[in-house]
RNA sequence: UGGGACGUAGCCAAGUCGGUUAAGGCACGGGGUUUUGAUCCCCGCAUUCGCAGGUUCGAGUCCUGCCGUCCCAGCCA
């Protein structure tokens, strides 16, 4: 929540929509989010989405979930489901869920209407052939008629009808608006309407033999719903005087505007249907869901939260020109979310014993560790520290560099939420790698004692050797090392792929508040980043953890 | 060498009928606080709106020309 009077994001969509409230046009809006249930819902879909149903939200109108399953070769009930269960995810509730096969009847009817008033006819060229007559648009050559365009309209009804009734193969005919095949806009030279598929359908089954085009079914689909303003991607701009033209020549139930915006894109990624299918099927990710896809499903399991995916929607705005958001923005968006939200705890990836040699052996206490350092009413949880410890091993340089703030020999360091450590001796072994760290701790230092009020540079995370819990944590970083894989005339995007987009852990120690969390909690391991509990955890020996992403870290930068 | 769009900082992006200091966020630089080199808090960061002309008292906003980028040859969506 803000209460600053920052100005409100606007846009153009958004100034349209005012202008058409405030004008009358229309009393309230309605607007709906019209995935093909082909594949899986993308950070770009998730754009569409915030777009669609916040400005219905915004100014009170309300929003439908519409399938455009107009092409049963491609569609199925999985993607269906699939992309309910992101859209819920996201945080969104459709007022009605419909499917473009919902008005496959009503749609046959308003064809019936354009072949009885002279403005669809029954093709019988072949694809080839619709093509050729088309005309060469590059020389802006007009295309030509074709022979059954002037086929009285009783013999189109009833070829019409048969290919509905299923009496003729694939591709044998074709149902084509009877427009203008001289316009300058390709799309008005007499586009197809309805295609032969005797295929069986996902939802109607082997009731239909015809199955409309895009161009019929959308526009018409929107206006049926009674859809104010039917928002999608800058793609179908060229598409808006076919949307148009359609519903100017049925007795149209609704009276919906087509309005384009810019796909939201993001580099180090790619985001075709096409692309992300081949990552899977190529075993290059695990599926769909692999945290490093930009899936909607990825990112869940990634760590993201809706709340993170929204607010980075809704302050980047929406335009017209085609632009590519830096990743980093986005993940500064999880930062945030996440460091209100996320309870702190410790955990060591690359672990190295130290031993407190003054702490008594055997011993254990409990210490009180806030769950929140600004949040004292997300509580505490317990620590528990012994005599040996384990700390990152890059906490420790036996010959630092100017400002390491971290241990070195003869130097002090806090252990959060602990005690002060003066480092005594390095033991190492033959091949001068430090297997130990022997340190004193000043017992009165210890947080909340009169003696921690004392100050040392450095504080470093910890966790108690005998309390550790093993974790496989997957390092998880962006997919490519490229900003654009795509953008090497030559090369695939293959080669791109990030060879440390997944660095396995296999044994980290984390600190046992950890352990009793479930898959999709979210944690902040202090100075390291933030991570989420994998739902393969419930099938292994240990806690699966994902790293969501990292915490900044201007010491790296800064040793760059 | 066709058609449709777009071009405001490194990245997004706001800029109502042309009107005075060109929003905001991210990134970046500097300083402060801090038991996370995190967070948080200050400060700085486009004499200029793709380029060139023109109209005007006045132009990012209007006109002309040029340049650059994206999309379009499915019986896909």
């Amino acid at each position: 929540m803000n209460n600053d009077p920052t100005p409100t994001a606007t846009n153009f969509i958004r100034n349209i929509v005012i202008n058409d409230l405030e004008s009358g046009k229309h009393q309230s809006i309605k607007t709906r989010f019209p995935p093909e249930p082909n594949g899986h819902l993308h950070i770009g879909h998730a754009k569409s989405i915030c777009l669609n149903f916040g400005i219905a939200d915004e100014f009170g109108g309300t929003t439908n979930l519409r399938f455009d399953d107009t092409n049963p070769l491609k569609e199925n009930e999985d993607f269906m489901n699939a992309i309910m269960e992101d859209v819920r995810w996201l945080g969104f509730e459709w007022d009605n869920l419909y499917h473009a096969s919902d008005y496959f009847e009503q749609l046959y009817q308003y064809a019936v209407h354009l072949v009885k008033t002279g403005k669809a006819y029954v093709e019988e060229l072949s694809a080839e052939e619709i093509l050729e007559y088309r005309g060469d648009w590059m020389n802006n050559e007009p295309g030509r008629e074709s022979p059954w365009r002037d086929r009285p309209v009783e013999e189109s009804l009833d070829l019409f009808e048969r290919m509905k009734a299923g009496e003729f193969e694939d591709g044998k005919y074709v149902l084509r608006a009877r427009i203008d095949m001289a316009s300058p806009d390709r799309f008005m030279r007499d586009p197809v309407m309805y295609r032969i598929r005797n295929a069986s359908h996902h939802r109607t089954g082997d009731e239909w033999h015809i199955y409309p085009m895009y161009d019929w079914a959308h526009g018409i689909s929107d206006a049926i719903e009674g859809i104010t303003h039917s928002l999608c991607t800058l793609e179908f701009e060229e598409h808006r005087p076919l949307y148009d033209w359609f519903l100017e020549n049925i007795p149209s139930p609704g009276n919906p505007r087509q309005i384009e915006f810019a796909r939201g894109n993001l580099d180090f990624t790619v985001m075709s249907k096409r692309r992300l299918r081949e990552l899977v099927e190529e075993g290059i990710v695990s599926d769909w869901d692999d945290p490093r896809m930009p899936t909607i499903a990825g990112l869940r399991r990634r760590g993201y939260t809706p709340e993170s995916i929204r607010a980075f929607w809704d302050d980047m705005g929406v335009s017209k020109s085609n632009s590519i958001i830096s990743m980093g923005v986005l993940e500064n968006y999880v930062r945030n979310d996440l460091n209100e939200r996320a309870p702190r705890a410790m955990a060591v990836l690359d672990p190295v014993k130290v031993i407190l040699t003054n702490y008594p052996e055997g011993e254990t206490e409990w210490l009180e560790a806030p769950r929140h350092p600004q949040k004292p009413e997300m509580g505490n949880r317990r620590v528990p520290l012994s005599r040996d410890i384990w700390i990152e091993r890059d906490d420790f340089m036996e010959d630092p560099p100017r400002k390491f703030f971290r241990l070195r020999p003869d130097g002090e360091v806090r252990l959060r939420n602990a005690y002060i450590i003066k480092c005594t001796k390095v033991v190492k072994d033959a091949d001068g790698e430090v297997t130990e760290i022997h340190c004193e701790y000043d017992p009165e230092s210890r947080s909340g004692m009169p003696g921690a009020a004392r100050k040392v540079k450095g504080t470093i995370h910890w966790v108690s050797v005998e309390h550790g819990i093993e974790a496989e944590v997957r390092m998880y970083d962006r997919l490519f090392n490229v900003a654009n894989p795509l953008g090497e005339k030559d090369r695939d995007y293959r080669e791109f792929i990030n060879p440390h987009s997944l660095d396995m852990v296999p044994a980290a120690i984390i600190e046992p508040s950890v352990a009793e969390g479930k898959p999709g909690d979210f944690f902040q391991f202090e100075r390291s980043g933030y991570f989420t509990i994998d739902p393969d955890s419930e099938s292994r020996d240990r806690p699966v953890i994902n790293r969501t992403v990292s915490l900044r870290d201007s010491w790296a930068k800064m040793n760059k």
